[in-house]
DNA sequence: TTGTGTTTTACGACCTCC
DNA sequence: GGAGGTCGTAAAACACAA
């Protein structure tokens, strides 16, 4: 007979004993004879909790809430050290009057509880900057909208000069230099410079400090 | 008071390390 | 193999709205 029956065994008969303080172990029995669940239930403590000193006025096994004072000891311990080595696990045990199966559980526990909030915490700061990221994606998107529009403006504005100088080299040759002035409005003429090898905007290349546009006619 | 959701205590299964 | 870890879960204890 292996531990687990002995103590269902030693609790059945206790229940058997003490019907009026013991009843609830009965239907819980009935309920482990169940088709067998992935996991075992959790078997009945109430004789080691009695053993452990309980307040004995109830005689019936029950869950025990630590005192605020035993929890502010294991905190402080946890905040020392998350990891607990049997040395200090006994000693708070002792300190604490706990059993050092509960101390173990405890830090068990606080452990999970810390990762949770952990947990919680990156999601929290991984979400603020997803929100930044995303109203930055706007902000870039809208820019470039505005951008492309400046372009196309810009490019039409080209070939109107174009045709312009155009009409004019054909009746003279005297070449012709074109000066378009740096708008503020207009910041597209600031940042891009036609190439010397002509072409459309494909030709653009970007320059920080140009202030100006100018296109050269053919013959200078 | 009671139903329900959350927190706390405890355990079993499984894994890793020495 | 044993001690101690995580993970998932049960169930008592607790909080609180209806």
């Amino acid at each position: 007979m292996n531990n687990q029956n002995v103590d269902d065994h030693n609790l059945l008969l206790i229940s058997q004993l003490y019907p009026s303080v013991y009843t609830p172990f009965v239907p819980q029995q009935a309920e482990e004879s169940k088709p067998a669940p992935r996991r075992r239930r959790r078997k009945n403590k109430s004789a080691a909790v009695a053993e452990e000193g309980g307040d004995g006025s109830s005689g019936w096994f029950r869950k025990r809430k630590l005192t605020d004072e035993q929890v502010r000891m294991l905190e402080i311990s946890f905040g020392d050290e998350h990891k607990l080595e049997t040395e200090r696990k006994d000693r708070l045990a002792l300190e604490l009057g706990l059993d050092p199966r509960q101390v173990a559980v405890w830090f068990q526990n606080r452990r999970a509880r810390w990762k949770n909030k952990r947990l919680e915490d990156e999601y929290t700061k991984l979400k603020n900057v997803h929100e930044n990221v995303v109203v930055e994606k706007c902000r870039l998107d809208s820019e470039v909208l505005n951008l492309k529009e400046q372009l196309y403006e810009a490019e039409r504005e080209i070939q109107r000069l174009a045709q312009r100088v155009e009409g004019t080299s054909s009746n003279s040759p005297i070449s012709l230099s074109i000066s378009v002035e740096a708008n503020h409005t207009t910041p597209f003429f600031g940042d891009y410079e036609i190439g010397d090898d002509g072409g459309g905007y494909e030709n653009l290349f970007y320059s920080q400090d140009y202030i100006g546009l100018e296109w050269m006619g053919p013959f200078s």
